[in-house]
DNA sequence: ATAGCATATTCGTTATTTCGAATATATGAT
DNA sequence: ATCATATATTCGAAATAACGAATATGCTAT
């Protein structure tokens, strides 16, 4: 049960292991998009940003419906948008706290004085 | 900028992307525990929760704290106790709508009559 | 039928992950 | 000093992931 529960979140989050799936997954929170369009916006070729979206397909966090000669992508739920919003708030806490802890070391040291020599 | 933003969260991702990883990130969520107490809860071997907990380490999700014998583990930010539980929403919703969809087949084929057989 | 697009798949290579067994390190107790 | 306990690290093997090049598939138009 719990451990079923702790699998599935583990694969969801290895599908989303990589920046290029997360481009993904952020450039559709936009809506439906071929994938030549998302292609354009991502900067890796053609075959890799294609076997990327498989492995958004096979974890089901994308869905594709084909027209004509092109294949549409979207979000099947878009409560991973959530996720990825909150995982930012979890980077700018984290970059914060490095931040904050950077300035008190320059105080401590110099007294005052945030330069960057030693 | 963004693409920093983006290999951050995958990055953190990774790191969460195993079903041990996760087990751990969510006994921390309880407090602050012995790698011993930890391991005692998990059913894996000694070195390979000691592996996992590198992992974590690696990526910042946790901190440790020596006490004479023992290690003391803990989350560095509840935030990512958030993340997860948004995933665990993410996965009822998800389950919701694989059974809804199995409600409408049955329901479709043999007018009512939800049983196991075909 | 042929050609041209859009997209997916396969293949080979290289890198990374995972695990248990064995070993190492550090601390505390005798 | 020796030993036990708690934890980490190293090693080798097997599995998995990532990428580009090449190729395949399936439409559409001619």
């Amino acid at each position: 049960m719990q451990s079923q529960l702790r699998k599935f979140k583990a694969a969801i989050f290895q599908a989303l292991s990589h920046p290029t799936r997360i481009a993904i997954v952020e450039i559709l929170s936009e809506g439906e998009m071929s994938a030549g369009a998302i292609l354009e916006r991502l900067a890796v070729e053609q075959a890799n940003a294609s076997q990327h979206l498989a492995v958004l397909r096979a974890s089901h966090i994308v869905v594709n419906r084909k027209e004509g000669n092109q294949v549409f992508y979207s979000l099947k739920n878009h409560r991973l948008v959530d996720v990825l919003s909150l995982m930012r708030l979890y980077f700018m806490e984290e970059l914060n706290e490095s931040v904050e802890m950077l300035a008190e070391i320059n105080q401590q040291s110099t007294g005052s004085a945030p330069k960057t020599d030693s």
